[in-house]
DNA sequence: GTGTCCAATTCGC
DNA sequence: TTCTGACACATTCGG
DNA sequence: CCGAATGTGTCAGAAGCGAATTGGACAC
């Protein structure tokens, strides 16, 4: 198995369906055996990666400093166990007031980890032992509402226990949930699903909660559904007998496929009836689509898409549409999902011991200690399977799945901030470092025990195949004396001049080929600038502070030039100092600055959460810095979903004053608020024209729904101008055949002072575009050879 | 059969 | 990546 | 002292460019 994971699809999908479909029960059988077992081992799946007792307790003897406050009197010692630990990455000092016994409930606030605080009063927080700190999700109504619930699993099933899950449950459930806008009811609602199934049918929990985050396994298996809104359209025409073109005409209208499929799905009702739909089924359906590769593959894909809408009722065909498309917009993702679970198991375990309802400090706490799971182990496999042999959350969870190289972690994420006043307001009081931030890709870089590397991208996709090169660099900056170490690593990967011994901008290393890379072709090289480690030999160090892991990361590594570095970081004081810093960042072809908290308990390593203690600042956030262009709009895209009766985008053009034509330059569909764009559309409805005009000029890949009249200037934000291959703005001026557009754009304002031949140029644009370099190459000159600098040299 | 191009999809930012 | 909007919660303000 | 107003964080869901990948269609 270990072996298949690094590879993908074709070959490694035998050992893959043994896997789901033995956990997921869905061959009938329930399958117990197989999952009873590495329960017993003590570690599921991969045996191997045991990790030693011995070294976990050095680690938690390094956190001591961090020791959790008392845990609330009178639970159970399994959950008080999971509060500490989940406390342990919060709490500063022991001088909490000791929580007392009675009523727990009242106040939550207290028990309940904050592994992220909340940024308002950072001073106060700290004076009054931070007590009064919420976590993000620590809403007390919350948690006492998932606590009080008169759903009786049993009766509210309309399935005989231990019979398959009818799909038609989870649809309607979904449903429901669409239409609820309270967050609390809707987190209820859900839960109340997951314990109607984990009471009567548990096999079928694992894929109904997949078929509720809408995905197939875990992010790093790379598993995709291939499927996207022609096939999707082509597979509905087919099952309903409707024309395409009638159909993709509704779809405009509706912005929903799933309405779309719903309703034909009424108009041509049952010749012959078909057995329904089950939750098993349709994951196991899902899965099979997924996997449909090589010859005719589309048509495979499409005959079990219609398959499946031909024995949909409506709300299932709704529902299967949205999945298949990828938008179930049920208004939930993940983290309701972790609430949801953690309560219901809470409940499912209570049930199977006669307990009375639950607390909802237990809800509360079982949710944190879910939530840490999870993100250390994102694998819904692995800790559903444990879950329910457990019948509870507890301590015994977070032994069963930790952190393991191997599998990746949620990486961590920052907070965008407008300005280095805001940085500094939200880091009052709090030691912080800033780091540059390196314009290239996220890289987690696993050793694993038979010391090969994994690597995984931000959304943990297994990236191993694409950087040969990095695995080979590797072993040269791990220090002698840890040549064997296992660990985990966070960092960029940025593409390198070696020659010039420089940083290349992002389409370079973007150019690279996705996988199967070999050594001997590798064009543009590449170098690693590490900035974090989470785990080494054993240790999980996700709850050190920042300083402490950064003295791990440097003492294991050593800096090789132009292979590996450490991201170049300075722990300054005041903004003063701030601004050089981002300065010099900039003119090191950087995006901008990470800044972190450094020490204490909010320095922490929070998986997938951007929470305060990661802030990153760019130059295109800081009002009146970044790029900014005034762009002519010349089409628009009809919107879809939320933006349905509206256009959900524009196409912008550049003036290009010698030929008097408009060149369109990118699109934009961001940064106006509804209100805006109820108005644009009202305004440019009467601006549309029969076919675009002559001196439009476009190319077919970016046709626009609509032509529009050049009557406004709008001012986007951009982050960088690109080369590309779509927009004919300054096309060939820069580089035959390519024209400019541009990254990240937004709409800013409507310039009403402006006429469209007083927008943007493509002679200016051009220009921008060539500055862009100029920078980095002027830094480099007044610098001199030190044009890449590495504080660690000395010390390698 | 082989090669080339296009459209769709996914994934990095 | 970017952005906005809704919700829930905590704090502050005002009668 | 309590309710209203305000500020903040979280989450979901709109939307962007550019590149690689892959199947399908078509020419040779």
């Amino acid at each position: 198995m270990a072996r298949g994971r690094q590879r993908r699809r074709i070959v490694e999908d035998e050992d893959n369906e043994e896997e789901l479909v033995g956990q997921s029960g869905l061959e009938g059988g329930v399958d117990t055996e197989a999952n009873a077992q590495p329960l017993v081992a003590g570690t599921p799946e991969r045996g191997d990666k045991v990790i030693k007792r011995a070294r976990q307790a050095d680690i938690t003897e390094l956190l001591g400093a961090y020791s959790p406050k008392a845990a609330p009197g009178g639970k159970s010692e399994a959950v008080s166990s999971a509060v500490q630990e989940a406390n342990g990455s919060s709490t500063e000092t022991g001088n909490a007031a000791p929580a007392e016994d009675g009523d727990v409930e009242a106040r939550p606030s207290q028990t309940h980890t904050a592994t992220k605080r909340t940024c308002r009063s950072r001073s106060a927080a700290v004076g009054t032992a931070e007590t009064s700190e919420a976590d993000d999700t620590a809403a007390s109504g919350l948690f006492t509402a998932l606590a009080t619930s008169d759903l009786e699993p049993r009766a509210a099933t309309t399935w005989s226990a231990g019979t398959p899950v009818p799909y038609a449950f989870l649809a309607a459930a979904f449903e429901r949930m669409s239409n609820t806008m309270s967050r609390i009811e809707l987190t209820q609602q859900l839960c109340d699903a997951f314990r109607c199934i984990m009471e009567s049918t548990p096999e079928d929990l694992l894929p109904a909660v997949y078929l509720v985050i809408n995905r197939l396994a875990p992010a790093h298996e790379g598993l995709e559904i291939g499927v996207g809104d022609a096939l999707l359209l082509q597979a509905l025409a087919a099952a309903t007998g409707r024309k395409l073109a009638l159909l993709k005409e509704q779809y405009r209208q509706t912005g929903d496929l799933g309405d779309v499929a719903a309703h034909s799905r009424t108009t041509q009702r049952t010749m012959f009836s078909t057995p329904p739909l089950t939750v098993r089924g349709v994951y196991h359906e899902f899965l099979c689509i997924a996997r449909a590769s090589g010859r005719a593959m589309q048509e495979e894909k499409k005959r079990r898409i219609q398959k499946l809408l031909v024995s949909a009722k409506e709300l299932e065909a709704k529902f299967l549409a949205r999945a298949l498309q990828g938008k179930l917009r049920i208004r939930l993702a993940d983290k309701t999902v972790i609430t949801a679970l953690a309560a219901a198991f809470v409940w499912y375990g209570d049930a199977a011991r006669g307990h009375a309802p639950p607390a909802a400090v237990r809800i509360e706490s079982s949710t944190l200690l879910l939530k840490r799971v999870y993100n250390e182990c994102p694998s819904w496999n692995r800790i559903i399977d444990t879950l329910l042999q457990l019948r509870d959350i507890d301590e015994r969870l977070a032994e069963h799945c930790r952190l393991t190289p191997g599998l990746p972690v949620l990486p961590m994420l920052a907070k965008p901030c407008k300005s280095v006043a805001e940085v500094l307001t939200r880091l009052e009081g709090v030691p912080f470092s800033c780091e540059y931030k390196y314009d290239g890709e996220r890289a987690q870089i696993h050793r694993v025990a038979d010391g090969r590397f994994h690597i995984y991208s931000r959304n943990c996709e297994d990236h191993t195949g694409k950087y040969p090169d990095l695995a080979a660099q590797l072993p040269r900056a791990l220090r002698a004396a840890l040549a064997d170490a296992q660990f985990i690593l966070d960092a960029e990967v940025v593409a390198y001049d070696r020659d010039a011994k420089r940083t290349l901008p992002f389409q370079q290393i973007q150019h690279r080929a996705r996988k199967n890379v070999l050594l001997d072709d590798i064009k543009t090289r590449v170098c690693l600038f590490a900035f974090d480690l989470l785990y080494l030999d054993g240790r999980s160090l996700t709850r050190c502070p920042l300083a402490e892991r950064r003295r791990l990361l440097r003492d294991t590594f050593q800096v090789v030039p132009g292979e590996f570095m450490f991201a170049e970081s300075s722990d300054l004081i005041d903004g003063e100092h701030i601004q050089e810093f981002m300065d010099e960042a900039m003119r090191h072809s950087c995006e901008g600055l990470m800044v972190k908290a450094l020490d204490g308990a909010h320095s922490t390593y929070e998986p997938a959460n951007r929470t305060q203690n990661w802030l990153k600042l760019k130059k295109d956030y800081l009002s009146g810095v970044g790029d900014t262009l005034d762009l002519v709009p010349i089409g628009a895209y009809y919107g879809r979903g939320k933006r349905v009766g509206w256009f959900g985008s524009y196409l912008l053009a550049c003036y290009n004053a010698d030929t008097e034509t408009f060149e369109a330059v990118t699109k934009v569909g961001t940064g106006f608020s509804e209100e805006q764009l109820a108005e644009l559309y009202q305004q440019h409805s009467t601006h549309v024209l029969e076919a675009p005009r002559p001196y439009y000029a476009y190319s077919e890949q970016t046709r626009p729904d609509v032509w529009l009249e050049t009557w406004q200037v709008w001012e986007i934000q951009c982050a960088d101008l690109s080369l590309s291959p779509a927009y004919l703005a300054g096309m060939s001026h820069v580089q035959e055949g390519k024209g400019i557009s541009v990254r990240f754009p937004r709409l800013v304002r409507i310039r009403n002072d402006k006429e469209s031949e007083e927008a943007t140029t493509s002679e200016q644009l051009v220009e921008m575009y060539v500055a862009q370099f100029q920078h980095a190459t002027r830094a480099e000159e007044e610098e001199g050879s030190e044009a890449v600098t590495e504080d660690e040299e000395g010390d390698a």
